[in-house]
DNA sequence: CGTCAGTTTGACACGAATCAAAGTGAGTGG
DNA sequence: CCACTCACTTTGATTCGTGTCAAACTGACG
């Protein structure tokens, strides 16, 4: 159990073990030294994480949590043997690696060749959907615990123009704002502003 | 074997198989409708092609040449064999697909928070040490043989962008462009400019 | 009541996009 | 062999989107 806003993992750190995520979010973010921030992509259950650490020796990243979270531990030294005795859990490990993949390729090219406007909408519905595949909201509001300035480093934008840019969209009443918070009323309608196809949800391992 | 040029995989497409690229150079992309295009990596040998279109079963970007290339195929249906009786070969495609990962990051966070020179100075040098690694480069120069569109596809930026910084990393003498390709002078000195740590070559799979 | 983190807004500056046009060199066909 | 085209590069002028600066506002909390 971790507590919401703590450090779990930071860049550099070479004690990488597996986790999952049971309940909870989480997002993984990197800085440069001047203190420039992105965040990469966000945990929900029942995502990996420390893939990359635990096959590589060293974190590349750090995570930090959005709410209180649970995690399960898989201990870095018993990689080896998962694969060697459990197939099946390794090919999961595989696929989910596989999935983190496509989810950067499409946050590179929202960030790469989207709008603000786009941007937003797109990163707005991907967690949403995200949310809403992953059961976290029993109600039909999603609502994600988030900063603005969050949204700005995940959206590779100034704080000043994703207030602005979010504004836009609570001005259509796609999205509300609300302490330290936003709550989703129009997924598609974002998914379409951003010209992005939502995925369909496949057989996904839960590990 | 591959011409230059060529599309090897289609978004979309079912057909995935998983590559090995022996030799040659490629890169991986996505485009908007409108024809806004972002390209995500380049692969190089010795990397794996279609890990993700083989696990999940429909490729999310599409490949293409920029060197007549040479592949080897992994046929799709022998995947699971190869996770049931090859652990530690299942271990390197996983440790592949991490490492995949590391760099999808640093690109995000490039495109995310880096200025256009930095960015740019970022993806000559990321080029530049891995094709050094994969042993492309007899000569001490690397030269890429990529316009300038790919390079701003790779960057996020214009293509008119693009030239005038890469303008001011020829009159430091950090590169030299030269027929439809990019000859790389200092990979350190542009690695500085982007304030990168380029990663020491650790242990890595050839599969 | 004051502080503090976060949000909101307006004015202005700057980096990057767009527009436009000319230059280069390879390849092609007359 | 020359003219022509075509893809790519280069450069300057201008526009536009986004960043930066500044200040006020809000609500939670001590």
């Amino acid at each position: 159990m971790v507590d919401k806003g703590e450090a779990i993992l930071v860049e550099g750190s070479h004690n990488a073990h597996l986790y999952t995520m049971l309940s909870g979010l989480a997002f993984r973010f990197k800085i440069i030294e001047d203190g420039r921030r992105q965040i990469l992509n966000y945990i929900l259950p029942v995502d990996l994480i420390g893939l990359q650490g635990s096959l590589t020796g060293e974190m590349q990243h750090s995570i930090e949590t959005l709410k209180p979270s649970v995690l399960c531990v898989f201990e870095r030294n018993r990689i080896d043997e998962i694969f060697v005795k459990h197939p099946k859990l390794a090919y999961d490990i595989t696929w989910l690696a596989a999935r983190e993949e496509r989810m950067l390729d499409e946050h590179l090219l929202s960030i790469g060749r989207r709008t603000a406007l786009e941007r937003t909408a797109y990163v707005l519905s991907f967690l949403a959907s995200r949310s809403i595949e992953a059961g976290m909201d029993q109600t039909d509001e999603v609502s994600l615990p988030v900063t603005q300035q969050h949204l700005a480093d995940t959206l590779g934008l100034s704080i000043v123009h994703t207030n602005k840019t979010l504004k836009k969209l609570s001005d259509r009443e796609l999205i509300k704002w609300g302490e330290r918070s936003c709550t989703i009323n129009d997924v598609e309608a974002l998914a379409r502003i951003a010209n992005w196809q939502v995925g369909q949800t496949e057989d996904r391992p839960f590990i």
